[in-house]
DNA sequence: ATAAAGTATGAAACGCGTTTCAGCGCAAGA
DNA sequence: TCTTGCGCTGAAACGCGTTTCATACTTTAT
């Protein structure tokens, strides 16, 4: 297949000549540029991308970091990414975790040695001080809340967006109101967990701990969740679940024993998934798409940190 | 933060050391090692690993061209790989198409670029002459049935599933039978329909246009065939929908429209998803992270192309 | 007519790790 | 004693596109 030097030889001109027909650069002459490009042709030449990585010392690949591919809250965040880096020329390599560290620094790594241009990070389980010692290497988008540690980063604000849930659950009269989070540690649990415990604390409810059920992200963990639900003593008449799929899963379980939807448990859930339409789940939309057009982006704003907060709304539908 | 030889330098021995010392080579003596490995602590080193991709003419990096990130189907295939590759330390990059065949000729033009190793094609739009014009640049693997363009290939026999399908339905006394699939071009529709025309011929029935539905994938898709099915002058008493999203949309927006299932409408989808146990689905299982495994571990057996087959299974439950 | 600006072209250096090959010293087998 | 052969090391070539800098010829502006 040959390379620039062997277009160069036969063409009869320079490599630089050749990289500039190349690169569509100005300055060369109509025959010459005619005679590289049959060279290119003859020669059946393609261009080895790993040589011009090495010597711009850059790859235009980014890194997606995230726990599970093939979940929608991640995959659709992952689309977003997608749509707006393919409009760049960006290409994605993803890193899937699992929630294991080590994969985050491997991911990490990447960066490190210039396989990866930069690195957006959907979620995390490996602290924030380490991500600090990259930095230097590229940018590093948060898909949450990083705002203390100076990271770029778009987020949804948690906090508020429980506050929203809970809210209405008071105002539709539940007070015995218990939750459900993907998992107990990680930025947005945390997040709602601490807007849990206000919340509770200013309607004078004391918060219960066994009316928190962590680790669950599937259909399959909220039909758990029903199931335990209605083994517990005191039972709470709310829920507001990880996403709409768990809230699907404990949905439909509740139907099958026999659970009045809203009248004995009321649910809402994260997202706005289309699973919650079709089922009239009362939810709070999560731009997921969004936000990963805006992660992607604000690679490109090369210099500037900075911090974009997404819109969550509340979709009342049938659940409450 | 320096490059290999400036450690060679430091450590006053020559670069191949080093090099050696990198990779954990034999033949390097205890003391060269610790002064290498000193050097490259001292100076901060890291590798460039595009300078390792560019001298070994390998990345170590695999293509993973599918239409659509956020759809189920699509997502279990890429976990499947994922895991796989991950593994054998190996990279994915995901090239997500929307069925455009410039796209899947950029992943094409990656390949021969040198920027991957190999090719996963989970769909495609561009017909197998183009890709056969690529092989000579790397493993290209097809998860759809290849056989006669002589790739590697993982498949499902989409033929027999869906004619398992339609037995099935025949069994339970239907013989006006509809189905829906995603494109109405593409290996595994082409499958359905000779299925389709190729059994109902055989019971006699006459195949209809109006009850083949086509551009279905999403639950909004199924939604969509309930309320089409509710218009149209002579029913179908069965529909096998292309997966169990669509089936599930189809369902749950039949129980609305007041349509009884399986009363009225008997109902099978494909996938064997999560959602389809929750909704008692009756189901042809499609092992989508087998698939992925296989596809993975096609690209190692550097050598021979070969056909790997995987199972389906009729799963009964409720809708048929 | 002369300085300034634009067009065109190529040599050489740069980015950097891997691998081949040659060579030397020393120990084991013939 | 002589031949293998293993252990260890490094010079140099290899993979290959980009970019800087110097050079020289045309035009255009003054």
């Amino acid at each position: 297949m040959g390379n620039i030097r062997d277009i160069a030889k036969l063409a009869k001109v320079s490599v630089t000549t050749v990289s500039r027909v190349l690169n569509n650069h100005p300055y060369v002459s109509a025959e010459k540029k005619e005679a590289v490009i049959k060279a290119i042709d003859d020669l059946n030449y393609h261009k080895n991308m790993n040589a011009v990585h090495l010597s711009k010392g850059k790859t235009n690949i980014i890194g997606v970091v995230l726990p599970f591919i093939n979940h929608p809250y991640f995959s659709s965040i992952l689309e977003g990414i997608a749509l707006e880096a393919q409009l760049q020329h960006y290409k994605i390599m993803i890193i899937q975790t699992n929630y294991k560290q080590e994969k985050e620094k491997e991911a990490l790594e990447l960066l490190r040695q210039k396989q990866l241009d930069a690195l957006i990070i959907t979620s995390r389980s490996l602290p924030l001080e380490n991500y600090s010692l990259f930095k230097e290497y590229g940018k590093i988008i948060m898909c949450m809340n990083a705002m203390d540690n100076d990271f770029s980063s778009v987020f949804i604000n948690h906090f508020e967006a429980f506050h929203i849930g809970l809210t209405h659950l008071t105002e539709s009269g539940h007070r015995k109101i218990g939750y459900a989070v993907g998992r107990r540690v990680g930025t947005n649990s945390h997040a709602r967990y601490i807007a849990y415990k206000e919340f509770l604390s200013q309607i004078e409810e004391k918060p219960r701990e066994e009316w928190i059920f962590s680790g669950c992200l599937t259909i399959e963990d909220g039909k758990r969740i029903a199931r335990e639900w209605n083994q517990l003593e005191e039972k709470p008449t709310a829920l507001i679940l990880t996403n709409d799929l768990v809230a699907a899963g404990c949905i439909l379980e509740c139907r099958k024993l026999g659970i009045s939807i809203p009248g004995e448990l009321a649910i809402i859930g994260f997202e706005n998934h289309e699973i919650s339409d079709l089922l009239d789940i009362t939810t709070i939309e999560l731009p997921l798409g969004l936000m990963g057009r805006n992660a992607f982006n604000q690679i490109l704003q090369s210099n500037k940190v900075q911090q974009i907060e997404i819109p969550y709304r509340l979709i009342k539908r049938k659940t409450v």
